[in-house]
DNA sequence: AGCACGCCGACT
DNA sequence: GTCGGCGTGCTC
C-alpha cells in the first residue's frame, strides 16, 4: 500500500460511530507504532469522553493540523480480528452506495460492542459476550416450531438431486439461481449443500439469509435442528442486545458453522465463509430503506465475489433483475418445476367482481367454495393485504375523510385491541403511527353519519363470523403478530386443526406450510395492477404466487380463487398456468422496450424538509450542480429528471421530494455520482438529503 | 449523533 | 437562591 515502513505511518484513519464525518485521524503513539494494523479495534479520546474505533488505514500524514490530532489511547486486544474479506465487502458497499466504509462497518457491529467499557467495569463487552455462552445461540424465542416433514435421510427428488449435484461441484465465485415452485423443496437443497460443504471443509462457515425470521420460524427452526446446536447462530432484529452480541461474536470468531440471519447478517464478518444462500431472494425486506440504503441480496453477491465463493439465490418468483442475469447467462439457472412427492399445484381461478355490490366483500362463488371447504373439514385462507377495520373513515354528507395531519395518507379505522376498553375504535396512521379517537361528528360539517369505507382484516373477520356462524375464525396481521408470541401461537393453532377459516395479510404468505389448507381466497387481486410504480405488477405476481403456494400441499385437490375487476389482464393468464418464467420474460420485454430497469440504472436523490419548497429548492440546486458534470446534450450518458414531490409527499410532518438520475451504463452512473455527492456536500440547505442507488420505489 | 455550555422561568 | 428548559456549537 503506502511506501515506507509501517512505523513511519504515524497516523491512523479510524472509523467512529459518529455521523458527522466518514473517518477521524489519530496519532499512533510509540507503544502501538510497530503493531497497529488495519482491522484493529482501538479506544480513542472523543470530546470529553472516549469511543471505540476501527482502524481503516495507516498513513504518513493527515489533512488536519498536527496539534488538532489526539493519540490513540489503547488497542482492544480482546476484540476479534476482523477478516480481510469483510473489509473488501465494506469497501465495495461504500463505493457502490456512495457511503463511507465506517458507516457500513458500524452498522454491522452490535451496539454493546461499539460502546466503550466504563473505566471501573470488571470486564469488557467482548469478555461478557464470550462468557454468556450458556444458552444456545439458536434460541428463537418461544417454543420450537414444528418441523417440516422433510428430514435428513429421506431421498431427494430427481430435480433436487440434480440441482444439488451442480451446487456441490461449484468452486469459487459464481451465482446460481434456484427457481423452484413453492413446495419443491428448496430448503432441503440448501441444507444438503451446506452439509456437503462441511463434510469437505469442516471449519467452513455458511450464511443463510432469510427475509424475516419472525415470520419464518419454521425455516430457522428446521435449519437449526439439522446442525449441532452449538454450531448455529441466528442473527435478526428481534434479538436482545446481549444475545445479538454473543451470536455475532461466535460468528466472527469462527466458532459457528451456519449463520442464519436477516438482511443485516450479510454484513457479519465471517472469516471462513464458504457459501451464501439468499432464500426468497426477491423479497422486499432485503432492502434497507431508511438510513443506510442497501440491498442485502446484492451485497450477498458482492460478498461472494470478494470471498471467491458460490452464492445461491432461491425463489419461486425471482426478482426481475435476477431473472435477467440468469437469462443472460451471468447467473446459472437451476430449475425445480415440480412439488416434492409429485403433489399438484393448486387449480387457480380468476373471479370477476366488476359487478359485485352489497354487503359481502366476497363473490357468491367464493362464499360457496368456502362452504364446501368447511364441510369437508378442510381449512380456508382469506388473504387481504390491508390491516385494520376500514382503510379510511368518511363523512357521507360532506365527503370529509380521515387524513393524517403528519402524512399524506389516511388514518385507518382500527378496532381497539383490548376488549375491556371504553374506546372501541381509533384512527391510526400506518405510516407515522399517530392515532386519534374517532370523532363523534364530522370535524368539517358536524354531521353524525361517519362510517368506515372499505374493508381491512378486522372487518373481513367480522363479516366472515356472520357469514359462517359456528366456524372457528382466526386473524393474522401485524397487529396480532406484534403481541409477543401471538403469531406463533396462532400458527400452531392452525396446524393443530383448531382453526377453520384464517384471515390475514402478506404475513401469511411466507413459508408456512398448512397441511389441511385446501382453499386460498385473494380478496383484492388488483392491488397495484395499475399503480404508478412500475414494479407493482412484479410484486403483485410474486405475492399471488406465494399466497397460492400456501394451498394444498397435502390435500388431494386445492384451489386458489383470485377476485379482480380486471380478469382480462395478461398477468392472470400467467398466474393461472403458474408460469413465472413466461410472466418474467414478458415483463423483461416490456422493460427493454420502455428502457426501464434492469435495462437502465437509476439513482434517486431524496430530500425532506419542513416545507416542500425547501426540499425542492435543494433538489433544483442539486440538478444545476449535476448538469456540468454530466453534460446537458441529449446523447449524454447520464439523464437528469426534474425534481418532483414524492408519491407520498408528506411523512411524519416533513415534506419530501426526489430527483431521479438514470443511465444506460452503470459505469457512467457510478463515475458521475461521487463528483455529484462531493458538490452536494458543499450546499447549505435546511433540507435533509440522501442518495439511493438502485431505488426500489420511485 | 451526543454532549457541552449558556442564558431565562418555577421550585425547595 | 438553584434546578433545569433545550438553543447553538463542537468533536480527529
Amino acid at each position: 500500500m503506502n511506501s515506507g515502513f509501517t512505523a513511519d505511518l504515524r497516523i491512523a484513519r479510524i472509523a467512529l460511530d459518529i455521523p458527522i464525518a466518514p473517518w477521524f485521524d489519530y496519532r499512533i503513539g510509540p507503544a502501538l507504532a510497530e503493531s497497529l494494523a488495519v482491522g484493529d479495534w482501538v479506544q480513542v479520546p472523543w470530546g470529553s469522553g472516549r469511543r471505540i474505533g476501527l482502524v481503516l488505514e495507516r498513513r504518513a500524514d493527515s489533512e488536519l493540523a498536527p496539534d488538532r490530532l489526539k493519540d490513540i489511547e489503547a488497542r482492544l486486544d480482546d476484540a476479534p480480528a476482523l477478516p480481510a474479506n469483510w473489509f473488501a465487502l465494506l469497501r465495495f458497499a461504500a463505493g457502490y452506495y456512495h457511503r463511507s466504509v465506517g458507516e457500513f462497518a458500524w452498522l454491522a457491529v452490535p451496539r454493546t460492542l461499539r460502546t466503550p467499557a466504563s473505566p471501573r467495569a470488571r470486564s469488557t463487552p467482548f469478555a461478557r459476550a464470550r462468557r454468556a455462552a450458556r444458552t444456545p445461540a439458536t434460541a428463537l424465542g418461544g417454543s420450537p416450531p414444528a418441523l417440516s416433514r422433510s428430514a435428513a435421510g429421506q431421498p431427494l427428488g430427481a430435480d433436487q438431486q440434480q440441482v444439488l449435484n451442480v451446487l456441490i461441484d461449484a468452486r469459487g465465485f459464481g451465482v446460481s439461481v434456484l427457481h423452484g415452485v413453492t413446495g419443491s423443496g428448496k430448503t432441503e437443497v440448501y441444507l444438503r449443500w451446506f452439509e456437503a460443504i462441511l463434510q469437505r471443509q469442516p471449519d467452513a462457515q455458511l450464511l443463510l439469509l432469510v427475509p424475516e425470521i419472525a415470520l419464518t420460524p419454521q425455516l430457522a427452526g428446521l435449519v437449526a435442528s439439522r446442525f449441532p446446536p452449538d454450531s448455529v447462530a441466528v442473527l435478526h432484529s428481534g434479538l436482545g442486545e446481549a444475545e445479538r452480541a454473543r451470536a455475532w461474536l461466535a460468528a466472527v470468531e469462527g466458532r459457528v458453522r451456519v449463520i442464519i440471519g436477516t438482511r443485516l447478517a450479510v454484513l457479519t464478518p465471517l472469516p471462513r465463509l464458504a457459501a451464501i444462500v439468499v432464500d426468497e431472494e426477491h423479497d422486499a425486506s432485503y432492502r434497507q430503506q431508511d438510513g443506510l440504503h442497501y440491498s442485502a441480496r446484492d451485497l450477498a453477491v458482492a460478498a461472494g465475489r470478494e470471498s471467491d465463493i458460490p452464492v445461491l439465490l432461491g425463489s419461486a418468483t425471482p426478482s426481475i433483475e435476477t431473472w435477467r442475469a440468469a437469462r443472460r447467462g451471468r447467473y446459472r439457472l437451476l430449475e425445480m418445476p415440480s412439488r416434492m412427492g409429485g403433489g399438484a399445484l393448486p387449480q387457480l381461478d380468476i373471479i370477476d367482481i366488476k359487478g359485485l355490490r352489497g354487503e359481502s366483500a366476497l363473490a357468491p362463488a367464493i362464499l360457496s367454495a368456502i362452504t364446501t371447504t368447511l364441510e369437508r373439514r378442510e381449512q380456508a385462507l382469506v388473504f387481504i393485504n390491508r390491516r385494520g377495520y376500514a382503510p379510511v373513515l368518511g363523512c357521507d354528507a360532506c365527503g370529509w375523510l380521515s387524513g393524517c395531519s403528519e402524512c399524506s395518507a389516511w388514518r385507518v379505522l382500527h378496532r381497539a385491541p383490548a376488549p375491556a376498553r371504553s374506546v372501541r375504535y381509533q384512527l391510526v396512521c400506518h405510516h407515522c403511527g399517530a392515532n386519534s379517537p374517532v370523532p363523534r361528528a364530522c370535524p368539517q360539517c358536524g354531521n353524525l353519519g361517519l362510517a368506515g369505507l372499505g374493508r381491512g382484516t378486522q372487518r373481513l373477520e367480522e363479516d366472515l363470523a356472520h357469514q359462517f356462524p359456528g366456524q372457528r375464525i382466526a386473524r393474522l396481521d401485524r397487529d396480532v403478530a406484534n403481541r409477543r408470541g401471538a403469531a406463533q401461537a396462532l400458527i400452531a393453532a392452525v396446524h393443530q386443526g383448531e382453526v377453520d377459516l384464517l384471515v390475514g395479510t402478506q404475513m401469511l404468505a411466507k413459508g408456512h406450510d398448512f397441511r389441511r389448507l385446501s382453499l386460498v381466497v385473494v380478496v383484492d387481486g388488483d392491488a397495484g395492477l395499475f399503480s404508478a410504480d412500475f414494479r407493482a405488477p412484479e410484486r403483485l405476481f410474486a405475492t399471488l404466487m406465494q399466497v397460492a403456494g400456501r394451498a394444498g400441499r397435502e390435500v388431494a385437490a386445492s384451489r386458489v380463487l383470485v377476485q379482480t375487476r380486471y380478469p382480462a389482464h395478461p398477468l392472470f393468464e400467467f398466474l393461472k398456468r403458474h408460469d413465472y418464467s413466461g410472466f418474467a420474460d414478458a415483463l423483461l420485454a416490456e422493460r427493454r422496450d420502455a428502457a426501464m430497469p434492469p435495462f437502465t440504472h437509476q439513482a434517486l436523490l431524496r430530500a425532506d424538509a419542513p416545507t416542500l419548497d425547501d426540499a425542492l429548492a435543494f433538489l433544483r440546486t442539486a440538478r444545476e450542480l449535476a448538469e456540468p458534470l454530466c453534460g446537458t446534450e441529449v446523447d449524454s450518458p447520464i439523464q437528469l429528471f426534474d425534481p418532483v414531490p414524492m408519491p407520498m409527499a408528506r411523512l411524519k410532518g416533513r415534506e419530501r421530494a426526489q430527483l431521479l438520475v438514470e443511465s444506460g451504463a452503470r459505469p457512467a452512473l457510478q463515475e458521475f455520482l461521487p463528483h455529484w455527492m462531493a458538490a452536494l456536500r458543499t450546499v447549505k440547505t435546511r433540507a435533509r438529503w440522501h442518495l439511493e442507488v438502485d431505488p426500489s420505489e420511485i
